[in-house]
DNA sequence: AATGATAAGTTATCAGTGATAGATTGTTGT
DNA sequence: ACAACAATCTATCACTGATAACTTATCATT
């Protein structure tokens, strides 16, 4: 006889999927903390209670964990993209609020954003591919997001520029370029952080609206 | 007798101070092509000939290595923007010229741009002290530079915002999105690029002056 | 209950990393 | 020729990410 059932597997210590959950939970704390490239796996495997070996049942690479963080917070910058954007008529008051979505997006994920948009794909030609590729699709989803919402002030006739792809690859460099900065550095004597992100965008605004 | 004349170093095989420089040329193609952190000190060992403790000899670590990179980098972008400076009067024209000089140093530039500006280092604790003060220091010069360009436009009351200081990190942020997308993200799909570094000028230049 | 299959986790180990210690070589001024 | 010394090498350290082989726990079936 042969089952047509599935087998469940070992339920005891081990949570089975859950298992996934601690450590990517452990993997996020001390990423977070130290950065990707300043964590061992030992660290992280040691965090979440199970051998150093152990996590590579769950993930093939260490960059796989952070790989997967990383669709998990473009999953949220989305989100957050798409909420602020129902909120209301393109005013400039919006507009400005858009755009420091993606700015705190960046800042409070420093690692996700890195991945996405940081990292150059020569460093090793199958990486891309195998684990930063998954980032990057959430990351131009998120970008396609912006453009439509760019679009809607364009549709308007509020926008400086006629054509919405050009206005949005410049937006989004201009946001992209204070982002990466205060991440990559951070040691730098900028102003007070809060008053630098508001007249960013305000330039931004102003160069970009009528 | 003892000498009061300084004793001249080997000079056979071993270049001496040259050799430094020697590590450096390595150092910096590799670390151009694959990042800092991709780069082990043996194959910078290789490249330049010697072997992998012989370069401890000339940098305290590998991280001292791009840092001396970063600050030649930026050397070179204190030399070009002052070269650039001496044109003329604050005109729309020239505000929009010395931004232009900034985004081809970069397009032309790839790799010490990178390695001042994109390549993070270590987040150690210990390197900030030791050698990030270095390129701190080089990169507040360039940064100097530039605020000194943008304080001639603001005295003569053409900038929107009175604090120097603040417009000048908010421009460079947002040339440095443009220049590092460009570099980092080549192979998205960019509008004619021309069309938007012209229209990214443009659009910090209407942000940033009445 | 005993069994075979399989999932999950372990220990042991690999090659490669940045960095250091100590021996060795080569050049110098006397 | 020789002592001094800089420059470089070989050997090695602790640690990294990752793999292999083995062990244990759970399951469906008899």
């Amino acid at each position: 006889m042969k089952t047509s059932t599935t087998r469940s597997p070992r339920k005891a210590k081990g949570h089975g999927a859950e298992r996934r959950e601690e450590i990517l939970a452990a993997a996020l704390t001390l990423f977070s903390e130290r950065g990707v490239h300043a964590v061992s796996t030992r660290q992280i495997a040691e965090l979440a209670g199970i051998s150093q070996p152990a996590l590579y049942a769950y993930f093939t690479t260490k960059d796989d964990m952070a790989a997967e963080l990383c669709v998990r917070a473009f999953a949220t910058l989305v989100e957050r993209m798409g909420a602020a954007r129902v909120e209301g008529q393109p005013t400039v008051e919006n507009f400005e609020r858009s755009l420091r979505v993606y700015v705190d997006f960046g800042i409070e994920n420093p690692n996700p954003y890195r991945v996405a948009f940081m990292i150059e794909k020569s460093h090793d030609g199958a990486f891309l591919e195998k684990t930063a590729g998954r980032p990057l699709i959430a990351g131009l989803e998120a970008f396609g997001l912006f453009r439509d919402m760019v679009g809607e002030y364009q549709a308007e006739g509020l926008t400086v520029l006629d054509d919405a792809q050009l206005a949005t690859q410049t937006l989004w460099a201009g946001l992209h370029g204070l982002v990466s900065l205060l991440i990559a550095r951070a040691e730098f004597p900028w102003v007070e952080r809060e008053t630098l992100i508001a007249a960013h965008i305000a330039m931004l605004r102003r160069g970009a609206l009528k």
